[in-house]
DNA sequence: CATCTTTGCTCAATCGATGGAGCAAGGTTG
DNA sequence: CAACCTTGCTCCATCGATTGAGCAAAGATG
């Protein structure tokens, strides 16, 4: 019989549950949500029920119960990719810290399209999510402002907006960090110590300008001065920083500061292609880290945002209610090669 | 006003929007739905309507609608990790076919945890998806009876299953393609021709056998025995990964078959500890592409499963209706270096 | 002008779970 | 044994959107 049900697409509800236990459905509804007790059902028929609804494979309606109740617990989450090391662990251990504080985690992928952004936290509001934390997000204020109007919190990852709170690496220290180690390696493994090259990413993009202002910063600190054709931002994909390398000298020795694994992909098909033998005439090192990229030759380190911390910081917010606060800066860890 | 209504933590309903337009829900249903004309509403009071749930920032209670309709166009995925390239790109690809086919994607991460696997399927169905499809589970026939008993169709995506239709890489064919392949670039880089080592994965996994199979058939076809020393099968971790390589003489020359990026990473971190210099003595492919892994020093090439096929022909099966069918085969492709 | 059709809407039941209110049976107290 | 408490339930309104049924007014038809 249970057959017949799967047949017409019906699924077991607690009337039916109620039904085969002779009870009421608001007797069942209150012991397979655990509130039995308070609600003063003997153990006996909660045994009872339980055993039957084991036996029927009955799973709540989520929908009926959440209409129902005051909070979802639902915590949305908005990322551009998932097929990147970065994002990756980031909606990874979103769900696991979200679900280790008795939320309920949903993530969404947006593939950097404004418009699917827009239409992703729409869905997350609907589903009456109690919090969207977006990153990598083409326009965070359009994001928040939605939020706003349906009464949902909002906080920012990665990038910072203007009307909700924010979570950001601190980009400025991570770049000076990087940078001073670049011009380290490329005076040791190559006896070179003029001004680097920066590549990836786009001026109008927070974290960018913050990572070339460390970059600049240390040049001015050593006397030098960057000249204009050594900052290649064109975008941050790969293929865009592959073709945006082909603009500089084909054998020049030097150093890259590489905003980005996703750009470094394009970059290190670059020099791939140049047919350089063993003898690498360049070092680089990258803004983002990934587990592979940090063995290719030539690269002297990479930096890693710390994901965890920042997580926590995020939900931390949520817990706190959103009273507008300064962005939170958290450090990032420089991973040197030997 | 709008901040009364936030402030007290509602948000906007039908009714809300029906008293502003001096008309009733359910013609505000059926204009903020679409089904108005069907309904015979005119455009007049639709505009109306449609522009005060604008002003108000109106966002449907998906909840509400759910319980109410007869289908959900919620699909469901259960994959074991995100911060791995291969199970970030099934993600991403699933959301956005899901998405083009009009459903409602929701992907979950379970960590290869088996309880967290179970409860992630009771929460899908909790939350009516319609179907499930897992990948990369430690028990796919236990989700299985999950969801049929609850009613849900399910997929088993590159693992088969023997209760649900299944789709899977051609791991045979593809494990043959990489061993020929290795055994002709540690011929012509070492002039090397004995046995290769199998590193990764663990015997009781059907992709890990039909790919050991497959290596196991090429040796065969040269008469070539492989010795049992070489088949290193302790799961898939890094770390456990790169254990078991320490049991491999120290300078021996050879050539490894790697079980998948996550034990590559251990691998990796082996032989970069052996402290070589240039001269590896050694050369390597991976059943499993990572755009950086494939850059490596040492690689020979990676198998890349078709996650586009493999996903279009899950979604095929969806449509299909779930007669059950034989594991849907579906070609890997070889990506070899230089 | 009586009848029928079309237009444009409203009413009310419904989906499934929840929880406050209330009720009957049995036990306790003075 | 009357008044009260405790135990163990049931009843029913409710959450917000959907949709079949139905109704009034305007227009068309003979």
């Amino acid at each position: 019989m249970r057959d017949d049900r799967a047949d017409a697409g019906k699924r077991t509800t607690i009337y039916d549950i109620a039904k085969l236990a002779e009870t009421s459905a608001s007797a069942v509804s209150s012991i397979l949500n655990g509130s039995w007790r308070k609600r003063r059902i003997s153990k006996r028929l909660a045994d009872k029920v339980i055993e039957i609804a084991d036996r029927e494979g009955y799973a709540a309606n989520a929908q009926a119960s959440l209409l129902r109740r005051a909070r979802s617990n639902i915590v949305g989450m908005i990322v551009p990719k998932y097929d990147n090391r970065y994002f990756g662990a980031i909606a990874e251990q979103f769900e696991a810290i979200a679900r280790a504080r008795g939320l309920f985690p949903v993530v969404t992928c947006t593939q950097r399209e404004p418009a699917l952004e827009v239409e992703a936290a729409k869905e997350l509001i609907s589903f009456q999510a109690e919090c969207l934390i977006a990153t990598g997000a083409t326009d965070p204020d359009h994001l928040t402002s939605l939020c706003r109007a349906a009464g949902v919190r909002s906080i920012n990852l990665d990038l910072p907006g203007h009307d909700a709170p924010s979570v950001i690496s601190d980009n400025y220290s991570g770049a000076r960090d990087l940078t001073r180690l670049l011009f380290d390696r490329c005076e040791r493994d190559l006896g070179f110590s003029g001004p680097l090259h920066f590549v990836g990413g786009r001026l109008s993009d927070h974290n960018t300008a913050q990572r070339l202002r460390g970059f600049l910063d240390i040049h001015r600190e050593r006397g030098l001065v960057v000249p204009d054709r050594h900052v290649l931002v064109p975008g941050y994909s790969a293929d865009k920083a592959e073709e945006a390398m082909k603009s500089v000298l084909a054998n020049e020795t030097m150093g890259l500061f590489v905003n980005s694994t996703i750009s470094l992909e394009g970059v290190v098909r670059w020099f791939q292609n140049r047919g350089e033998g063993r003898s690498l005439g360049l070092r680089y090192g990258c803004f983002d880290y990934d587990p592979f990229a940090a063995l290719l030759p030539g690269n002297v380190g990479m930096v890693q945002q710390d994901i965890a911390s920042m997580l926590h910081a995020a939900f931390d917010l949520i817990e706190a209610g959103d009273r507008p606060t300064e962005p939170i800066l958290v450090p990032c860890l420089l991973r040197a090669s030997l």
